[in-house]
DNA sequence: TTTGGCGATCTTGCATACAAGTTCGCCGCC
DNA sequence: GGCGGCGAACTTGTATGCAAGATCGCCAAA
């Protein structure tokens, strides 16, 4: 395989670019936890890892740089990033923000009747699964919820707003659905996603009401709810650290000062 | 130079590296209306162009697609992306948000006494600005602003905002100074900086009193400010041309259906 | 023992050769 | 005259060679 051979050898082809291949498998790398934060991601042990070449492992680089996932040395090269407790906070927070303006917009320039009854749709599925409290309903929410989600931001119309929400989900254990599955072992695990129904009604009445500033307002603490999941999860230690992107974070269940931190 | 020579041969050396000099005059091109938008941003006449090799030019146009400026294409390759009004009042709307979020963070967190006497300082200065009409005054009042604007992002300490804004600036127009040189131009111009300042005061009063919430809506409306500039630029055509991004967007002053679309 | 400088090695930046895919135009056939 | 297929030119994706720069350790001198 040292030979100058081609990438018509490689094994099992999957369709996709070599560079695509390296970003997909590097992000898996890097939030399954295989490099803690800080670690260098050299190009040429990627080489041998991925099996390809270091143009597609430097274009994938550049591309995770971007994300956010990795730092640019100011001598060249990348590291993983560290995101302290206040990071997640921020990004949260942020994220109520960006999808509060979402479902601003899509109160206040009127929804598509089509868009509001998929909502509903996956509103009404949900409902039925907040009375379980098995594993396979936390991860039909898990599907569910994104849904939801996905579609909200579809209906604020703005590509832009879209990006600017990629950039803030970026962030480890910041997502809408970070915790879900994990909280599935968890005692009062079941309150939280009943809460979060009832705002995601809230929501589809603000919006079909062209409540713009309710909407907001309850995206915003829609959001904060990730907050509490990320305090049940800490309380609970063990379960943490097979969340992933765990390895980015300085949280430290061993620590309890990280609980009192800010 | 058609030989293997390496980049030490380059004429002007300018301390930085190839990318970085291909990143700048790339943005300098498209900016400056050299490329229309849709044009295809081919890497060999681009390597022709800029005298670098096409690794550089490669990753230099990742990053302003990264950027938003450009949009990659299905087949690979990259166009020049365009930006329709809505696109433009939409980027203006998130920067109010954002920048919201950044002031409401910097009153409820506590700012910096060292801070608050920064934003004063520049704050002065502006005011004996806005009572003068001459270039030279809105020449500086842009330089101003901008730290102005630079100081509130950094006393909100988020550095995750600070990324998200910096894409939402990437949108020609939708920056806080995107017209201001060009205002200078244009009757009625000084009120809107007699305006802007007076939002300024009351950020700065805001902030003191760690009035969060109503630090938030100034600042919204701060960044409207933008959106009557855009249709006083709009009203006088033959200065649009001159704003830089102006090839990258599809405002028409010649089409009046431009002044009453949305 | 500590520190400063020097050298080897590792790492990235850049250029370029080659291959594959895509697009466009032309020619022949219907 | 129109349409379809084929081929050539162009464009990007990938691999790799080379050189400059950074980093680290080691050795010598104070």
């Amino acid at each position: 395989m040292t030979a100058s051979a081609t990438h018509t050898a490689s094994a099992t082809e999957h369709g996709t670019s070599q560079t695509m291949r390296a970003l997909l498998r590097l992000r898996e790398l890097i939030l399954s936890g295989e490099f803690g934060h800080g670690d260098r991601m050299s190009e040429l042990p990627l080489v041998e890892r991925l099996g390809v070449s270091r143009t597609p492992v430097r274009l994938a680089l550049a591309k995770l740089e971007h994300e956010g996932l990795l730092r640019a040395l100011p001598g060249g090269g990348y590291v993983v990033r560290e995101f302290t407790r206040a990071d997640i906070e921020d990004a949260t927070e942020l994220r109520g923000v960006l999808e509060g303006t979402a479902v601003r917009f899509a109160a206040e320039r009127g929804a598509a009747r089509r868009d509001l009854r998929a909502l509903q749709a996956v509103s009404d599925e949900i409902a039925e699964l907040v009375h379980q409290a098995d594993y396979e309903s936390f991860a039909r929410y898990v599907g569910l919820n994104g849904r939801f989600h996905a579609t909200l931001v579809k209906m604020a119309g703005s590509s832009l707003l879209q990006r600017a929400l990629e950039v803030v989900a970026a962030v480890p254990f910041a997502s809408a659905t970070a915790f879900v599955l994990t909280e599935a072992e968890l005692p009062d695990s079941r309150e939280i996603l009943v809460i979060a129904h009832s705002q995601h009604l809230a929501l589809i009445e603000a919006i079909e009401r062209r409540e713009g500033a309710r909407a907001e307002y309850i995206a915003r603490e829609h959001a904060r709810l990730a907050l509490t999941n990320l305090e049940l999860v800490l309380r609970h230690r063990g379960v943490l650290n097979r969340v992933p992107g765990y390895s980015m974070t300085t949280l430290d269940p061993g620590r309890e000062a990280d609980l009192l931190r800010r």
